[in-house]
DNA sequence: ATGACGTCCCTGGGACGA
């Protein structure tokens, strides 16, 4: 089974896009962030059509992410991170599909660093570790896929130089990832290209796309249920230079079957 | 470099993103 991720950038604007995707590839299940819509105007309708089940965790404007499933219903599990009742921004769901607990994220970018954004992110980053031990705990296979907006490797970006000063590539931020793997999850995407040189998103800015000046952050981490039965792991890199794009690409882990 | 580019909001420009 398929497991994608895809930061799609407006779920309105880029929904003959979404629906390309969709009927291209197939995915078992699709991970959805910045849906950029509110939860009464999510096109559910155009996402059934299209033969796949979804639930949403919306916001006016910005944030807000989603579970699709294929031909099946996603069983919520969770919506939100604990840790800060007062956050508001739509940036988390969890539900259990066809066998596999998998989790929507979309972490905060915390631009500008120093500062309150950076900050927000750190500890985002923490409570988002938080829930991935207790989805440990339950021992189940896991995918929590999503934009961590991270890099997490110098070689997960074309320029170390040019994104040094950046909140993704901040030593913080790196070390609030690692803590994840250190914990004992996989990182599909290193585990079968170990080397780097994998972009997941390009900036619509500075002719990124044709000049193929990307970077990994994006990302797909799995529990040992899950990494025991990973066969491949890939980004639909086509997709990012297919008429108004999203400036990421979709992303992706292949299961055996259990 | 207060830049670029794109989406959202609700109207001409601000908020936000990476």
């Amino acid at each position: 089974m398929r497991i994608a991720t895809f930061n799609i950038n407006g779920i309105k604007a880029r929904l003959p896009r979404l629906l390309e995707w969709l009927d291209e590839t197939r995915p078992d299940v699709a991970c959805l962030q910045e849906i950029k819509t509110s939860d009464e105007t999510f096109p559910i309708k155009d996402i059934e059509g299209a033969g796949y089940g979804a639930i949403w965790h919306g916001q006016k404007g910005f944030n807000g992410v989603a579970i699709l499933a294929r031909g099946d219903m996603p069983v919520e599990v969770r919506r939100g991170l604990e840790g800060e009742p007062e956050d508001e921004h739509s940036r988390y769901l969890e539900a259990d599909v066809k066998g596999v607990r998998v989790a929507s994220i979309y972490l905060p970018n915390g631009n500008p660093q120093p500062g309150p954004k950076f900050d927000y992110k750190l500890r985002s980053m923490e409570r988002l570790r938080r829930r991935a031990a207790e989805i440990w705990a339950d021992e189940v296979p896991a995918v929590l896929a999503g934009d961590y907006n991270v890099i997490p490797r110098d070689v997960d970006t074309f320029s170390v130089k040019a994104m040094a000063d950046d909140a993704l590539m901040q030593p913080e931020s790196r070390a609030a990832y690692r803590r994840m793997l250190n914990d004992g999850w996989t990182d599909a995407i290193v585990s079968r290209h170990p080397a780097g040189g994998v972009w997941t998103f390009w900036d619509y800015q500075a002719n990124s796309w044709p000049r193929d000046a990307g970077f990994r952050i994006d990302h797909l981490l799995l529990s040992p249920a899950a990494a025991d039965r990973l066969i491949d792991a890939q980004v639909d890199k086509d997709f990012r230079g297919r008429e108004k794009a999203s400036d990421h690409a979709p992303t992706w882990v292949e299961l055996r079957p259990a």
